[in-house]
DNA sequence: GTAGTTGCAAAGGCTTTGCACGACG
DNA sequence: CGTCGTGCAAAGCCTTTGCAACTAC
């Protein structure tokens, strides 16, 4: 009655792939992937970094980001929490509170939708970029 | 101190933009602007479009938006609201509950970020799409 | 053995941009 | 009249895809 779940084969390049999303914290895109999985694989193509990250992704092993300003990017942490992009510098960081599930009760009364989730980015500007831009 | 503001200008295309954004609640994409608008300008060319709303949403007379599954989307309410994206049809709609404005605070003091803002969209499932499943 | 995967390269979708002409103020 | 805006077309960026060879199970 599910989603039929395809098996995934483990090969070299998907964990490789997997294993660099989990080691940064800083929410990748593919291409960072891409890069950094090459020092070790250096024939792995960005076609297969493209199709491991939407396979992973569609299986809930990472989760896959869309902050405003630009393209994907992928994080390993699965448990809920929100995001925060920075205005100036485009970094993304997790934001550790906890999620607000009333949040979509009160959107289902208000729309009719049934909801199966929600996105939560903040914007802002990082403790870096706000000394780098006091020190003029 | 603030943002230079450079002034625009009143063009016909332009007004025709806003007034097309405005008109409909169905957060357009800069194509179907272009698609729409081309039926009172028909010479309009797709860059004047994608270059009008990058000048009205810098200068904040229309909002956009970059949901999850693919292009921007443009909003004319200006009130501070959020948004839910059917993940079937993709269409996106309004939700009208009062913003959070706690939740900058919380996310300030766990990043050290300074908060300008936030984005949140809801993803479910819209009652027309919903009825549709319902009746195989 | 055979489905799922890979590399490579080409194609695709959406958005941005260079340029010369046009029009708003 | 000087800018700012426009149309057109080309380029750009990120992502997806076709195909034949390959490999995990």
């Amino acid at each position: 009655m599910a989603a039929p779940v395809k098996k995934l084969r483990v090969t070299r390049q998907r964990q490789f792939i997997l294993d660099e999303i989990g080691r940064s914290s800083e929410h990748p895109t593919a291409d960072e992937i891409y890069r950094r999985v090459r020092r070790k694989l250096p024939r792995i193509s960005l076609g297969t970094v493209y199709r491991n990250l939407e396979v992973l992704s569609e299986s809930g092993l990472v989760r896959r980001l869309t902050p405003g300003g630009g393209q994907m990017r992928f994080d390993a942490r699965l448990s809920p929490h929100y995001h925060v992009r920075c205005t100036v510098c485009g970094r993304v960081e997790d934001v550790l509170v906890p999620e607000r599930a009333d949040l979509e009760q009160e959107a289902a009364r208000a729309t009719g939708y049934e909801i199966d989730g929600h996105t939560l980015f903040f914007e802002g500007i990082c403790p870096q970029c706000r000394a780098r831009r006091a020190a003029h």
